[in-house]
DNA sequence: ACGTTGTTGCGAATCGTTCCCAATACCCCT
DNA sequence: AGGGGTATTGGGAACGATTCGCAACAACGT
C-alpha cells in the first residue's frame, strides 16, 4: 500500500535496507518489525518503548508492547538503534546513526541533544587522570536549562 | 575532628547532629532512623537501599525496607544524604557532604568517584554554547575503566 | 503521664522491563 | 508453489525497584 512512497529518496539508510540486514543475520522481516522501523525513521527523537508501541498500534493494533521491546532489543544488537536514559523514567530509543549526547533539565524535563564534541574536555580529563574512557551517549547529564535557570533566578530573589 | 575533617563545612558531622536537625524540622529521632544514619556515616559509599536495609537489620531485624526508603527520602529532603544512579540497577545513597561525580564502567560495573573539577570543561562548554548548567552528581557518566580497556584491547587483536 | 501526630510494619500497588509459552508466520528448500 | 524448520508473536505472568495506604505504635512537648 505505498509503504515505500513516504520513504525519503536517496536517504543513506532506510527501512528496507535494515530489514535486508536483519535477514542476512538470520532474522525475519515481520510486519511489526517493519512498522516499528518506519516509526523510528520518522520524525521525532527520544521516544519511549510505550510511545513507539502506541504509534505502531495505530497501524497494527495487535502488536504487543513486549514485541516492541523484543524488536528494539534485536535492532539494538544489530547496531541500528540505541537507547538512552534521560533521567528517571523509561528509556528512549532512536536511530544509532543520529548519535549525540544528552543534557536533561531536572526542572522541566526538557532534553537537549549535545554534539559529542561538547564532551571532549571531560573525555580528555577522565582519560589522562583516571584512564577512563567515557561514553557520553548512554546516560544523560542532568542539570538546568537556560529557561529554567532564568525562571528560578527570578523566583529566588523575592 | 579527624574523621569529619573532609566533610563540607556546615553539614552535620555526626548522627546526633543530624537527629537534632531532624527534630528541629518537626521530625522525630526514631531508632530506625538513628541506626540508618550510623550506617550512612560508617565506611563504604554507594550503598543501595537494600544493602542499607540489610545492615540496619543486623541490629534491628524488624526494620522494613519501606522504612529505609522513607527515611532516606526524608534525610534527602533535609540535605543530609543524596542518591546517585550509577547505571542500570538500584540507586545508591551517600552523605551529601561527600560530594563528587561518578564514572561507571559498563564492562565491569566498577564506579570511580570523580572530583567535580573533572567536569569543568564540560560545564564551561555546556554553559557557553547551550546556556545549560550541568550537575554531574546525580547520574554517573558511563564508559570503560582502564582495566577493562586493557583487557578488551588484548581480546580484540586476534 | 498524656495526647498529638510523626513513624512504622506490612502488604498491595505501581512502573518499566523481561520471561515463558503455545500458536503463528516467514522464508529457505525442493 | 508448497512444506517444513524456526524466528517471532500475543498474551500474560514474573520481575526488580520503589511507592502507597492504612491501622498500630511510639516520640516529644506540655
Amino acid at each position: 500500500m505505498g509503504v515505500e512512497s513516504h520513504l525519503v529518496a536517496g536517504a543513506p539508510s532506510g527501512v528496507e535496507e535494515v530489514l535486508a540486514r536483519v535477514r542476512k543475520a538470520g532474522g525475519r522481516a515481520t510486519t511489526s518489525r517493519r512498522i516499528l522501523l518506519e516509526r523510528l525513521f520518522a520524525e521525532g527523537s527520544h521516544k519511549t518503548a510505550e510511545e513507539l508501541a502506541h504509534e505502531v498500534q495505530r497501524v497494527a493494533p495487535d502488536v504487543h508492547l513486549s514485541t516492541i521491546y523484543r524488536n528494539l532489543e534485536e535492532l539494538e544488537r544489530l547496531g541500528v538503534v540505541t537507547h538512552a536514559h534521560l533521567g528517571h523514567g523509561p528509556a528512549t530509543y532512536h536511530l544509532a546513526a543520529e548519535t549525540h549526547g544528552h543534557l536533561s533539565c531536572e526542572s522541566c524535563g526538557a532534553t537537549l541533544e549535545a554534539p559529542l564534541g561538547l564532551f571532549d574536555g571531560l573525555a580528555e580529563a577522565a582519560r589522562t587522570t583516571l584512564g577512563f574512557e567515557i561514553d557520553p551517549r548512554h546516560f544523560a547529564v542532568l542539570g538546568h536549562c537556560a529557561a529554567c535557570r532564568a525562571r528560578e533566578a527570578v523566583a529566588g530573589e523575592v
